[in-house]
RNA sequence: GCGGCUGUAGCUCAAUGGCAGAGCGCCACACUGUGGAUGUGGAUGUUGUGGGUUCGAAACCCAUCAGCCGCCCCA
């Protein structure tokens, strides 16, 4: 007896509707990518584990990663991120490349994590990075290059918002506050969770950090500051840019977004769907400006987000804004009358591919009605039969299948016919 | 890794311990040279998987797998 196998817990199988998503998306990333000149790259799909010791965090080394050894010997993972490759790629050729570079990416990464909506173990990632300057206008652009990403798949300002804050202005608002510089983590951990928390309860956890209560009502008050900004020459230099890149009704100024990762060292920013079901981010990201130095590089300050492409699936689709899913590239079905006509159907095929027209043969000689409803299923515009009574007068019948309009016509003029209902 | 909910036809779901069903979809025919509409007929299945309780289990119990929700983490 055959046994079924499951395909891997949280891995997505793509049939052709998934795929046509997938590709829409990845279409969009890179034109979005390209239109600001960053050029396509990519890093191994399995790396050494050992990469991702250094700056990654335990949590992402130790217990989301796919590790194995290799017949080696080696410790080695699938990738769970992509900026330790970039880091070592750019860190390698750090002498030759020309400054600044803009890469781009999109390709498959792995975590280990419980699977539910918006996550998988196994999903795609576009990252985008701007290495060599360290300009609030830099980071402007890589929001508006996320803006323009939005824009382009059809999520307005309404749907979609990117929020920013800068650690440096926190981290000078702690200071101010006498926050000690060892709790600026587990603060920054705090302001990251308050909006999944009763305010109770985060009240409490503040009290329990060793925060005293003046701090946490300082703490609470810059959290609801949301002109804080002015007060930071960088955030006020950058939203001056996203202005004049024509972005600025996409991004906010939001105290509360800090960001989990380590490496962040100025601006951060999360965009999120604001009006759908999905409470993740869309897309992350900020400036790192010391992970080259941390891996061994030159200094090189650096400014890059990701964006994973489970949950922007999910509000396409709530949205409605993915294209109508095409189940073939044909838009031209050659029908075989009987045994008799079905080399004149094949021959008929091969002149409308060599026009340029993507066209399909049905493979063996069936009744009709069966053939115009695949095609129909097909959602294909066009069927061609050649009857007995086409062949013996050299002819075809051209038919329509969006008007349900059928012409005969010679058959020297059959591509010509095809191709005016097609244009 | 932890806690909860769910799993029945291709899909959405019904059947609360007593013969496993409906709608949609699918296939055939009406229509031997033409799709979408309509009508008539037909097939859906190891009730996720494995065990247990019971005269009898889709239902109750245990285990396991998967999905979903939350925690953790993050894209």
């Amino acid at each position: 007896m055959a046994t079924k196998i499951q395909a891997v817990k949280g891995t997505r199988e793509f049939y052709p509707e998934q795929m046509a998503l997938r590709n829409f998306i990845n279409d969009k990333v890179r034109a979005a990518s390209e239109s600001f000149g960053y050029t396509e790259w990519d890093a191994p799909f399995i790396e050494p584990i050992a990469l991702y010791a250094a700056k990654s965090g335990e949590e992402l080394v130790k217990k989301q990663s796919f590790v194995f050894t290799d017949r080696g010997g080696d410790e080695v993972t699938l990738r769970p991120e992509l900026t330790p490759s970039l880091a070592r790629m750019i860190a390698a050729k750090q002498g030759e490349l020309t400054f600044p570079v803009r890469w781009w990416s999109f390709g498959p990464f792995w975590r280990y994590e419980q699977p539910q909506k918006g996550r998988a173990r196994e999903f795609f990632q576009w990252n985008i990075d701007l290495l060599g300057a360290d300009s609030s206008e830099a980071d402007a652009e890589l929001i508006a290059v996320a803006a323009t990403f939005l824009r382009s798949v059809g999520l307005d300002p309404a749907r979609a918002a990117i929020f920013v804050n800068d650690r440096r202005l926190m981290i000078s608002q702690f200071d101010a506050l006498s926050i000690p510089p060892e709790k600026r983590i587990e603060v920054s951990n705090l302001v990251d969770r308050r909006s999944k928390m009763e305010e109770s309860k985060w009240d409490a956890s503040a009290l329990e950090l060793g925060l005293t209560q003046s701090q946490l009502d300082g703490l609470k008050s810059i959290l609801g500051n949301y002109d804080l900004w002015k007060e930071s020459a960088e955030l006020v230099r950058l939203f001056a840019a996203l202005d004049v890149l024509g972005v600025k009704e996409y991004v906010k100024f939001d105290p509360n977004i800090v960001r989990g990762l380590l490496y962040y060292t100025g601006t951060v920013f999360e965009a999120f769907d604001v009006s759908g079901s999905v409470r993740r981010a869309i897309l992350g990201g900020g400036r790192y400006d010391n992970l080259l130095a941390d891996v061994g590089g030159q200094p090189l300050p650096a400014v890059g987000f990701a964006m994973g492409d489970v949950v922007i699936g999910i509000i396409l689709q709530e949205a409605g804004l993915v294209p109508e899913f095409s189940p073939s590239p044909a838009s031209v079905l050659v029908t075989v009358f009987d045994d008799s006509l079905r080399l004149q159907s094949l021959a008929l095929t091969t002149e409308l591919r060599r026009a340029g027209i993507n066209a399909m043969v049905y493979p063996e000689p069936a009744k009709l009605p069966k053939q115009f409803k695949f095609a129909d299923k097909m959602k294909m515009k066009v069927a061609v039969t050649i009857g007995p009574d086409e062949a013996a007068n050299g002819q075809v019948a051209v038919k329509s299948l969006r008007t349900g309009e059928q012409v005969i016509v010679t058959r020297e003029a059959a591509v010509g016919t095809i191709q005016k209902i097609l244009a």
